[in-house]
DNA sequence: TTGTTATTTTGTAAAATTTACTAAATAAAA
DNA sequence: TTTTATTTAGTAAATTTTACAAAATAACAA
């Protein structure tokens, strides 16, 4: 989508391939040694930032439309996707401050407030995590930036996303006591070390550098090589890899970690 | 919403008063002595029996929504409501077996392919819990029947409501350990025994007689009163109330209940 | 008035889990 | 060989959960 022709037809014809009136936006974590960001978009028609989004083709299920749009934002595929609250209070989407002229120069397509993309939006959200170092963040055609911001050290965002990227954030924390969380966010083989990071940057607190690793290993995700790394003057750590069939059985069937 | 003025105008100009491609699911659970039932509704152009459900008015939260949806099927205002999950499968709303001639049967006006109501609509799910007892089950303008179903022994139900009843049953189990329950479910005055049975009831297990009791209490929700039950030839049980604030202040803040 | 009975309620020991802390093992570099 | 920082195993204390026993109780019958 990027043509004058392509963003003509999305504008005047999307609503036959889309379905109107509903949209998902998509809090995309970050995860990169002991950092948390977020992605984020610089609609040109809007002044400030906020969570990428789009609309759900009407041949695609819910998860494949929020799948495609952390794609096309980050690059990367099949990451750790969940759905966690729909948006949907009259007042939301600032729909009385159409403004035909700002669209005109934007777009270059003249909108009129009939338009499919001017009218009350419900919006559903999807929290994703990836590996920010590996992603390749890319604007769509509405916005002319999208790049990663540190989680606590967010701008104010447009809309209800400030509310939206607190209740992911929430949920996400929660969630992560009940699924298995590590795969495309460590190396291949990682030590016990890095994803007990991994934990702690995510959750925002500190968790006992003894005790958790025990926890973690008795979830029976994690399998010891026969490989240890080397870290400079100090004792060598083991390397670990997920044990792919009890990690995507845990996906499925929970976890529960304490 | 019951004459046919009413009818022919909700069908014919109803997406100026409602978001369209959207609507709301609920799964209404009713509880009394120790019977778990879901209310179902039986559309008049449907053969089997669905969740009730309807749109949103462009004017009203999500939530209000559910709301008032709930009040017109139970009669009950203000019940613990909760969104659970967004639906939106393409095909789950079965929209290719529109049949005009049925249509006009049932609702007295000519609807054509094109009409707002014949599309593809995405649905969030909530789910609410009252006591079935106190409710008079009212079918919708486009339904003939109403009632209650015990949980289990639900009939097949149509489109992906089976699964919605799923997750949201799901949910509410999960969040009975997260959120403070019985207003509304238990009489003003109640036994220990009574909201221990509410608990084993709703979460479809046995929670131990003797140290279930003592975990409630330690919430800090509930008030001992002076009062005692007369029960027969047996010891009488001590009868307690909702401490309201402590109550209010747990629905906002969460508790923890093992 | 006194036992009988079923239920409520308190008490407590055992079991399990979590937490806090100690110390041994280790590997590279000085 | 010693130094050093880190990994990792070990364990005791603290806490929580579970299981079970027994006391308290109130209506009824004898």
């Amino acid at each position: 989508m990027d043509t004058q022709a392509e963003i003509e037809d999305f504008i005047l014809n999307g609503h036959l391939r889309y379905v109107p009136h509903v949209s998902i936006d998509c809090a995309i974590f970050g995860y990169h040694e002991q950092q948390l960001k977020v992605l984020l978009i610089k609609h040109k028609y809007i002044e400030g930032w906020c969570l990428p989004g789009g609309y759900i083709k009407r041949t695609e299920t819910l998860v494949q439309a929020a799948n495609r749009n952390v794609m096309e934002r980050t690059g990367i595929n099949n990451l750790f996707l969940q759905q966690f609250k729909a948006f949907g209070d009259p007042g939301r989407a600032r729909i009385n401050e159409f403004d035909e002229e700002k669209w005109f120069r934007v777009t270059g397509v003249r909108v009129t407030k009939n338009n499919w993309l001017i009218d009350q939006t419900i919006s559903i959200g999807f929290y994703a995590i990836t590996d920010f170092s590996r992603s390749v963040p890319k604007p769509d055609m509405m916005s002319e930036d999208c790049a990663w911001f540190d989680i606590d050290n967010l701008p104010k965002l447009e809309f209800d996303h400030d509310e939206m990227v607190k209740e992911a954030l929430h949920t996400m924390r929660v969630q992560l006591y009940h699924y298995p969380i590590g795969y495309n966010l460590l190396p291949e083989k990682f030590t016990l070390t890095e994803i007990h990071a991994l934990y702690e940057t995510l959750l925002g607190k500190k968790l006992d550098i003894s005790n958790f690793p025990k926890k973690l290993m008795a979830l029976g995700l994690l399998k010891k090589l026969n490989e240890k790394r080397s870290i400079g003057p100090h004792r060598s750590p083991h390397l670990y890899v997920f044990d792919k069939d009890a990690y995507d059985k845990a996906l499925k069937e929970g976890v529960v970690l304490s």
